[in-house]
DNA sequence: TTACGTTTAAAACAGCTGTTTACCAGCTCG
DNA sequence: CGAGCTGGTAAACAGCTGTTTTAAACGTAA
């Protein structure tokens, strides 16, 4: 069985090292060593850690950002105009997510790299992906809006991010969530399964009333 | 007016950095330099840089644990052996969660260092926490079992998680959203603006319906 | 074959990491 | 007085960090 690419190498073990432990807490020789490559492999290929940090993201987030645009023309082209109800945009969203690590099952570790790259708080990353793939999230908050008209601007994007927050923090720490959920209440759960437990809670949070106006601050623009 | 004990000054400068750049990114030279105190003050007073880490969380939670069970006592009396409604849960929580850290004006460090310490996946910090605070979490576990008596055990345990994702996530990468929301939306959002969006979002996750039992609408791949 | 660019290998680089050591100032107490 | 303690200091420690350098092996084309 030939060995895969050294590239192809070094991202494998350094998406499970990074999920794992963390940027910072995974050095060149952590990886290059258990990936069977010479140290050196790392800065000839890639550059810098940075650079393969970068390059660990790029190999999940291309694959998506082109599917999920695909996506989205093929939900604007069958609804003709008509406004796409949320709850289609959502399960769009979530196949989607779902679809691209499949092939490498590695659903788990992306996640993981999300939560990472959302609380790494400063840096290179955050700036990298906004500017890579900041457009998509673009076009499906568009999407978004025509969905829900009746959501004053601002509290729609707070309501995303809300349950972005849901989601990524779930997944991200799935492991440690679902070994408590298995030993207190005996039951194993699937990724499947929390996506379906997902589902209703994210649809309720987006179609929540309106908070009530502002009382000891000035109120919002409305 | 005197310096600040040695202590607290390493404390104080300590949860500031951690908060910014995370735990690993930040040297004990970092913080000791900036703090105007001499290297080997940290393992002095503290003994490593991990006691440093659980010493910094300790000065937040202990006296949230503290005035939570307060509250929860207080509740508890107040109702009779009634039960307690949900909202007033979570109420109280947010507003035991706002009281602590308003002395020293840094909710903002409070909640990164949680963020923090829930993406740290494995290592000493998660079992510190755990250890050491999981009972007030329990006891408050307790009061929402009997609050959302509907609810399967599995469904509350998972939905709880949901909305602490939702409240750390957002509240811990607040300024980065802050940002984005002042800059498209030309609105200035203070943390307490932010709990009155979060409060109907939150009931509503939590009342949201029973998923289908493991329906199959999503692809089966994996 | 020779020649060439690409890939791997091992070693060295300077710099930073957490921690420990040895020493000193100032204090209290016998 | 000196012993003993506490808090603070500078220097040194061994080890790891990302990166660069040097050398060798490789496959392919002339």
């Amino acid at each position: 069985m030939a060995q895969p690419d050294t590239v192809t190498r070094i991202l494998d073990t350094a998406e499970v090292l990074f999920a794992e432990r963390g940027f910072a807490e995974t050095s060149l020789r952590n990886i290059t060593s258990k990936a069977k490559v010479n140290l050196a492999a790392v800065n000839y290929h890639f550059g810098s850690k940075k650079a393969l940090i970068q390059a660990v993201f790029a190999r999940y987030l291309d694959p998506f950002t082109e599917r999920f645009h695909a996506a989205l023309d093929a939900l604007e082209a069958e609804y003709a105009g008509r406004v796409i109800p949320l709850e289609v945009l959502l399960e769009t969203m979530a196949k989607t997510v779902l679809d691209v690590p499949a092939e490498r099952n590695s659903l788990k570790v992306f996640m993981r790299l999300l939560g990472l790259a959302y609380s790494q708080a400063q840096g290179h990353l955050r700036r990298y992906i906004q500017d890579h793939y900041g457009s998509v999230f673009s076009r499906f908050t568009d999407l978004v809006r025509q969905a829900t008209p009746e959501l004053p601007e601002a509290e729609r994007f707070w309501r995303l991010h809300f349950v972005l927050g849901t989601v990524i923090f779930t997944l991200s720490g799935l492991d440690a969530l679902r070994d408590i959920a298995e030993k207190d209440y005996g039951e194993h759960v699937s990724v499947r399964d929390l996506i379906r437990r997902l589902r209703p809670v994210v649809v309720a949070a987006m179609n929540a009333p309106l908070p009530d106006p502002a009382s000891d601050s000035l109120p919002a623009a409305v």
